[in-house]
RNA sequence: CGGGGUGUGGCGCAGCUGGUAGCGCGCGACGUUUGGGACGUCGAUGCCGCAGGUUCGAAUCCUGUCACUCCGACCA
């Protein structure tokens, strides 16, 4: 059989129409609806399945780094986040407010938070007070809002549900450890949960968080060649505790002020899922976040025995695996289009002849291969599979990243690859945002996406102007 | 926020030179089927996105508004 056989007709062919195809499986797969309020997203249980999932691992992760998990207001009084003067200006214009509450107006405006710095400040200020407090290791799990203008599922919603980490730490050299460490913790993440590989490194001056010395991020490509900012990790340096007037005493009984950090990664890694594993016949999800990792469909499900032992089979599994057993009485076409269309990433198949040789059949989700396992060894067969499943997602999507990197010497080759070339550019650059504005300019849209930590010497040139090179910087189009 | 497009049963659509809503899929019951989206019979489902207006009469014409979608500008 064909693989390439688009066997899901609803759903528009991502070489058509990349963005419509990820409209469609977004819906199709039943990850999400719409709901009344503009930008605002329902994440049905399916798509909130995986999240959980990806929360489960990465707190994990977390808790082994010391972390712990705090929960503030989601109101930021207006005057607490004006504080810090960069943060205010990057975040003003897309901010909800409330300004009635219950009959009365309020007396002062309450920013429904965009993202929580002030807020930890405000409280570390009261908890800060020696060495001996630091360092200060909180995250939290919560939602945000961003009043965005133009919305898409997963990948920009007027709120959306993620992570903040936020840690205050005695000198620039530990908070510098922590925003690095924490980029290092994502970018495993990506690598052993997701199975998506990504350019890790440093944002230009002009790309920076509000209120940020430093940002670091993770920037996997989609299948179509366009990059996602898929996690950041920022260094604050003093400047938020300087504006919040928070204080410790050193071991020299000095005061002092501390260093911050803020790491965070959101329900966008959702759509970097779908975009870098999807294909024509819907989601494929890597095995470790997927709500249903193996979907068992009985065939001839009426004939003697059938049930009986498919649903041996789940019981054995479910210790191991999460598992479903579809007895419903659809076709077994219809199944095997069903859960491939929500990217379950094996399918096992039970039927009278298998059960009469002690055997069943694994279909992979990726290669759509077959293989008959015996039932004998079948919850090691399902580990490998699954495995398997995990490291073809990953190598074909290192294969993309790969095959889609282009490198360009001078200008004249960048704006060629810009525009006939989709996927990242790497070139070198002087260090002048004024450059980076006209590459943008110029290209319609390739903005530099990072300064990565292996850079490559590429020319001494910079790509845009021809001045002295400081940097090799990646670039390319972004959601 | 600019420029296109779309809102009609759960989904996909037709109806739009005004006369009170239809098709396919899905859904429910029964029967036959069952290794790649099965078939038959019967049946249920609609404030035509919302609010105004024109008209004897509006899904249809006009105005406004909300939401979705695609393409730009802006951002995780």
């Amino acid at each position: 059989m064909a693989n390439d056989k688009k066997m899901v007709e609803q759903i528009t062919s991502m070489d058509t129409d990349f963005a419509q195809w990820y409209t469609d499986v977004v819906k199709k797969a039943e990850l999400v609806d719409y709901s009344g309020v503009k930008g605002c997203m329902i994440i049905r249980p399916y798509g909130y399945a995986i999240w959980e999932n990806i929360q489960h691992d990465l707190d994990a992760r977390f808790k082994r780094l010391g972390h712990e998990n705090v929960y503030m207001p989601m109101f930021i009084p207006e005057s607490l986040l004006q504080k810090e003067k960069d943060h205010v200006e990057g975040f003003a214009p897309e901010c909800a407010i409330v300004t009635i509450g219950g009959q009365n107006r309020l007396s002062e405006r309450l920013i429904v938070r965009p993202t929580s710095e002030t807020l930890f400040c405000d409280h570390y200020k009261n908890i800060i007070h020696s060495y001996r407090d630091l360092p200060k290791l909180y995250n939290q799990w919560c939602n945000v809002v961003r009043w965005e203008k133009t919305t898409r599922p997963f990948l920009r919603t007027s709120e959306f549900l993620w992570q903040e980490g936020h840690t205050m730490h005695e000198n620039e050299e530990q908070a510098r450890e922590e925003t690095l460490c924490m980029l290092k913790c994502y970018e495993d993440f990506y690598r052993e949960t997701l199975a998506i590989p990504a350019v890790t490194g440093r944002k230009t001056e002009k790309e920076k968080f509000a209120g940020a010395m430093e940002t670091y991020t993770i920037e996997p490509m989609m299948h179509n060649g366009v990059a996602l900012q898929g996690g950041t990790s920022h260094y604050f340096g003093d400047g938020f505790a300087r504006a919040f007037d928070i204080t410790y005493t050193d071991r020299d009984n000095k005061i002092c002020y501390p260093h911050q950090t803020s790491w965070g990664v959101s329900t966008r890694m959702i759509g970097a899922i779908i975009m870098t594993h999807g294909d024509n016949n819907g989601l494929i999800l890597p095995p470790k976040v997927a709500p249903i990792q193996v979907a068992i469909i009985p065939v001839a499900q009426h004939k003697e025995g059938v049930l009986e032992k498919a649903n041996e089979i789940k019981n054995l599994l479910s210790e191991s695996f999460r598992v479903k057993l579809d007895d419903s009485d659809n076709s077994t076409g219809w199944k095997y289009s069903q859960y491939e269309m929500k990217g379950v990433p094996l399918r096992l198949e039970i039927g009278p002849r298998d059960i009469e040789n002690n055997c069943c059949v694994l279909v992979s989700r990726v290669s759509r291969q077959k293989t008959v396992v015996s039932l004998d060894d079948l919850a090691e067969e399902v580990a490998k599979a699954l495995e398997a499943v995990h490291n073809e997602l990953y190598e074909r999507a290192l294969r993309n990243l790969e095959e889609k990197t282009s490198v360009a010497h001078d200008h004249e080759e960048f704006l060629d690859i810009a525009q006939n070339r989709p996927g990242f550019i790497k070139a070198m650059w002087c260090g002048e945002s004024e450059c980076e504005d006209k590459l943008k300019e110029e290209t319609g849209g390739v903005k530099s996406r990072c300064i990565p930590f292996v850079e490559e010497n590429i020319s001494d040139k910079c790509a845009c102007c021809g001045k002295p090179a400081k940097h090799m910087v990646v670039w390319g189009r972004q959601y």
